[in-house]
Parts: C-alpha cells; structure tokens; sequence
DNA sequence: GCCCATTGCTGAATCGTTTTACTAGTGATA
DNA sequence: TATCACTAGTAAAACGATTCAGCAATGGGC
C-alpha cells in the first residue's frame, strides 16, 4: 500500500480558491458568466427581469454549492449603503436604555440592520458629538440618540428617544410629561401629600427641562408649592468613589439622604426616575423611615423591576420598549427616503401606575406641619 | 455691474469635490503627492520613516483643512481589518448582560473597537449561530457571547463570558462555581437552613450545568440533600401572555409560587440569579411570608440593584463589569495575534456578599420539619 | 570614478462588489 | 426592409483606500 490510496487530506465543504473567501468571481466562473449577471440576478436588481429563470436558479444553485457570501465591505463601498445604525446612549447598563434598546434592536434586526452602540457616559457635549463622528465614520445610515441632548444637528438622520430639543432634520420620540406630571401630583395630592419633594433630573438628560417644566405647571394648578429645600438636582457624574460609571441607584440613595439631612419635612418624593426611586427608598428604610406610610415615593419608567420591588413601585409608565421600535422604524423610515416623516416629535402616552410606594400622607406629619 | 461681483453661493467649509467627501485624493492633489505617500504617513506604516517631517507636517495641515476622514469601507475592505468585533448576548435588557457589556464596552472603544449587538432572546442554538454568521458577513474581527451556548466552534476567535464548554479556539471567563456553591450553601447551612430550594438555571444558559453540578458536590459535602421537590429549572422562554421578551422577574416569580404550590417546606432559596430571587421574593411576600424571617433567599450576580431592594439581597457576587472587560481584553489579544491566549478557560473569583435576605431558619419550621 | 545605501517618493495593482453603457441576436411591426 | 423593442447578457469603470515594487537623486566609502 503506497500513498495512491491516502486520499488527500481536505477540509470538508466546498473548496476555495487559495485566496480564502468565495468571492463573486467563483460563482460566475462556476456558471459561465459574468460578475455582473451574477450580481444583478442576485439583487434582484430591475435589469435582472431579463434574465431567464432557468439561469437564475443556475446561478441560485452555485451560490448556495459554494456557499457564497457577499463581502460586506465591497459591497456597501460601491452601493454606498450599510444597513447599520448608530445607537448613542448614556450607559448602556442602566435599565432605561437597555430597554429602549432592546426595542430598538427588535426592530432594527427584523428589517436586516445591524447597530454600534457607544455610551457615552454623560460626560460631555462635546464626547457625544465626537461619538457621532465616529460613528458616522463607520458609515452608518443614521443615529439614534437615547435620552441624550444633541447640541447641533447630526449630518445624518437622527431620532431622539426623549429627546426634547427641535433640530432640523430630528425626530424626537417623546412622553406626554404634562399628563404625566398632573397624573403623578394629582395622586399624591389626593392622597392628602402637601410637602414634596423632588429629584430632578441629570443636567444631560434630554428629559429633564421638559419635566420639570411640566411638573412645576401642574403643581402650580393643584395649589402645591415647590420648594427649593426639597429639591435636589441629580448629577449624573460618574462616582469618583468606585472609579466606576454612574451608579444610579447610589445617587439615589445619596440624595435621599441629602433630603433627609436637610430636615425640613416631606411626606412625599417624586423621583426622576425608578432607579433614583428605587435608591432613595432604600435611604429612607434605612434612616428607620417607612415606605409607604411615612412617605410615598413616585419612581418614573416602570423599568421591569419596579412591580417587584417592595414596595411595589408606583412609577409613571413610559413604553421604554415601544419607543425604541417606534425610534427605529421612524430611523429605517428617514432612511428610506420619507422626507415627510421629518415631523420634529412623537408623543407617547404615559400611565401613572398605582402600587404600593404611594400611600395617604402620614396625620402625624401633617399635623406638625401647621 | 455685472455677474462677476457676484460671490458664488458656496456652503462654509473646506469645499469639496462634487462628489460628496473628500478623499485621500484630495489630501494628495492639496499637498501635491500621491494618495500613495498620503496614506502611508496617516498610518505610519514603516516606509513613511522615510518621509520628511517637514512634508509629514504639511500632510497633517491639509488632513486638518479639508477636514478628512478616511472612508472607513474602503479602507476595511483593502486592509482586511474592520477592527469591530461583534457581541451576542439571551437579551439585551436584562442586567446581568446590560453589566457585562458595560464591561466590554468600556475596553473596546477604549482601544478603538466598536462593537455589533443581537440577542438571540434564548431561541434555539440555531438562530445563536445564524447570528453568528450575520456577523461574520458583516465582517467582524471576532466574537463575544454572554451567557449562551456554543454548539460548534465559530470561524472566528471567540470568548464566551460564563461559557463552559471547550472548544478549539474559545475562551471561556468563568467563575470558581465550585467556591460559589459552597460558600453560599456553608452560609446557609451555618444559618440552620436544611430544607433548601434551588432554582436551576435556563437549559440554554451556559452557566446552568457547571452551577448546577457545583451545587450538587457543595451539598453533598455539606451532608444536604437536593430534593427534586424543591428544585425547578427557569425555562427562558418569552412569555407568552405578554408577548414580550422573557421577563426574568416575571419567571422568578411565578416558579416561586410553584414552589410554595408543591406544599413542600423549605425555609431558604438559591436562586439561579438576582433578577429570578427577587421576583421569587415578591411572590413569598405576596404570600404572606416574610423574607429573611421565613424564608430566606440568596440571589447570584450582585446585579447592581441587589444592594437596594428591600431586603438588602444577599448573592454571590460575580464581577459581572470586570468579566467584560476581561473577555474583551483576551479577545482583542487574540485577534492582535497571541496565539498563545487560547487558553480554554480564565477564572475569576466570586464572592458571597451577606445582605439582608438571609437569616437563621425559623424555629417552627425547622421543628415541623421532623 | 564606481558602487551601494539611503532618502523621498510614485505608479499601478488590488480588495470584491455594483452599475452604467453597450452589444448582438431575434422577432414583430410599420 | 428598415426599424424597434426585447432578450440575454458583457466589459469596464467606479467605490476609496492600502500596499508592493521600483525609481531618481544624493552622498559616502573605497
């Protein structure tokens, strides 16, 4: 026995020329014909009606022997097209954006696209504008920005998820907060609370002019005051502490303590938003407070963990998830060539939802109040 | 006065071809040079130690003046590098992932990486790989998995974060399971805790065998007995009556209610992971029972929120960022060339944080229990 | 005066597609 | 019988970089 019956070693599948990859050229040397016949049928391009179907499914059949794959990056360099995305958002750990991204991704995935995604940490303008050149460097179609205030508009298709700020060109996916403040106070009004306080929110957040506009209209309709002393401003500012991103559960906690340590009397806060909620509770548990019945608390999302909190958390519900699909369709749309659809917001509806964090104001307190 | 003193209308700005960008072409006719010599300075490739500074400079000048920025495709496409890299996880909300991508995010823009997302929201093995494939077409460099299982070695030099399978060129970042098993169920044990509930984890997840089989060895160690009356698998899959994605809190919940329907007694839980243990929690509360008075529960993870629910969670710590950063680190070592870093595993040690959810078994029960 | 190394660059091929303009043949129509 | 409209393709030029082979001039060593 000599070496004529060693078969040769070879790895199983269709073989490929030296270079590595199949490329277009195999497959039209394959069927005997050219590059761009093949190209056309398999883009199905117009031109591509005149091609029998008999050659098609030739061509067809040699594509799937050799297990053909365009190369993506010639591709969209000739087309000018990439079918990506640019996602930018605060930090990519907090629930917020992850759920809005996850309705995002639903959608973007479904339609063939593919997304980048940078956070940016709510550091600086300047950062977020310089993460859009580079996503824009890596040519994608268009961006969308999650609770994130652009300062100039991007030369790019662009939908802000909360975003507030009318640009040319940007569509912003936003909550009804007027309905969302007099729902919230509203509540806590009924439920007797005079003394509120508030949390508002980071300096960058695209949401928090708005709402606090918002809020402060519909306090001054219910005749409630709000006071400087029982508010305090999030600061977004990564904790030098841990060296680690934002913690917003930590900052909430934090500034419920702040609140506390300024003794003057509330009944009542309304957060910025679940995760600053959820860590002023865990403050005010521990200054030996309880939740609901000394004071209630109002988280703002309805991220997935705020029905399992305990208490159960009453939040203001916004369809995180929906309005990352809505951003993204609205996103392919623009990019489809929709001029039209450049209208500057989108409202969404939001829900106040009663649990457990929200109780009627303690008599005690009250009283003292007078 | 005539045309000619009328400027053109012309945007402000380097003006640029027709075209649309400007091209290394334009930086070379700009410093008269060929693209050639252009780019070889911008990419310090070793011929350009043999240009001048002085013309290196005037090179740099025109690069700022025209504002050029190279065509990422074109360049990607003649280069053979994308440097992208492309990152699968169950679900891109839940925040176990959200942490762990944090992680990973943080390294690769770092070193000026981007990455790809897609969830494959637990579907089969099939979709995970056909994801995979996706983005291989899209050309990236390499591939991080969160939490999921490989069936078959991807083309590409993969790490899976929390991956136990080993296969030829795959990195797996894991935790000592072994020491979280048996620190957590010591720690119980120590409490007074015989009767113990598990919650095994996803068949999907590539955490759940090596977790489970650790538990097992621990408990046995420990002289405990795992009762299959007390232990129920998370099945993953999306909810069907929301139709949304799998809710983790939701599963944790409602399998918390199964255990209370078996009518077993137990008097603590460890959970698969902090998101299940706290909705395991709020289905013991909704009960009637108190947490850690009656029963006490231990979560895994130390997802962020751990330390602020109510009670305290007690978990064993995974250093869920770190991981990321690690996985991330040992994949872009790969992809630079260190053939040498394919070590099959890269452990991390874990940690049992003692919070508020555990506390000595109840008297009564441990007495009815004879 | 010759050879060689170094300096400073360039031309042209190449990456793998898409796309435009064109051709050659074939019937049908005017 | 010229013209026209299809049919069934092809050749070659993009797209915008990188990269390799080479070339002219200069200076130094022998």
């Amino acid at each position: 026995m000599g070496d004529s019956d060693v078969k040769p070693v070879r790895k199983r599948g269709p073989r490929r020329s030296e270079g590595g990859a199949v490329t277009l050229r195999h497959v039209a040397e394959r069927v005997a014909l050219s590059p761009a016949t093949v190209s056309m049928v398999l883009n199905q391009a117009p031109a591509a009606a005149a091609i029998p179907s008999e050659t098609q499914e030739r061509i067809f059949a040699a594509v799937r022997e050799l297990n053909y794959r365009p190369n993506y990056l010639a591709r969209s360099l000739r087309s000018r097209r990439t079918y990506s995305v640019g996602v930018l958002v605060p930090e990519i750990s907090e629930p917020y954006a992850a759920e809005v991204m996850s309705g995002i991704e639903g959608h973007l995935l479904e339609t063939g696209y593919h997304y980048l995604v940078a956070s940016h940490r709510r550091s600086n303008a300047s950062l977020l504008h310089e993460y859009i050149d580079l996503m824009r460097d890596r040519a994608v179609e268009g961006l969308i920005l999650v609770a994130s205030e652009l300062r100039q508009p991007p030369a790019l298709p662009a939908v802000v998820v909360s975003g507030h700020v009318p640009l040319p060109g940007v569509t912003n996916v936003v909550i009804d907060h007027d309905r969302a403040a007099a729902d919230t106070l509203g509540h806590l009004a009924a439920l007797g609370h005079r003394r509120i306080a508030f949390f508002k929110g980071q300096p960058g957040s695209a949401d928090t002019d708005d709402r606090w506009r918002a809020i402060a209209e519909a306090a001054q309709e219910l005749g409630l005051v709000v006071r400087p002393e029982l508010t305090v401003q999030l600061s977004g500012e990564p904790s030098l502490a841990t060296f680690s991103p934002a913690d917003g559960y930590e900052e909430g906690y934090t500034f419920g303590r702040t609140l506390l340590e300024r003794g003057v009397e509330f009944t009542a806060l309304f957060a910025f938003d679940d995760v600053s909620a959820i860590g002023a509770i865990r403050a005010f548990l521990d200054a030996g407070l309880r939740v609901p019945e000394d004071v209630s608390v109002v988280g703002f999302d309805d991220i997935q963990s705020a029905a399992y909190h305990n208490p159960r958390l009453t939040t203001v519900r916004q369809p995180l998830r929906r309005m990352g699909e809505i951003a993204a369709r609205i996103l392919l749309g623009r990019i489809g060539g929709e001029q039209a659809g450049a209208q500057p917001f989108v409202t969404v509806a939001p829900e106040l939802v009663v649990r457990g964090s929200t109780a009627p104001a303690p008599r005690r307190r009250a009283k003292r109040e007078r």
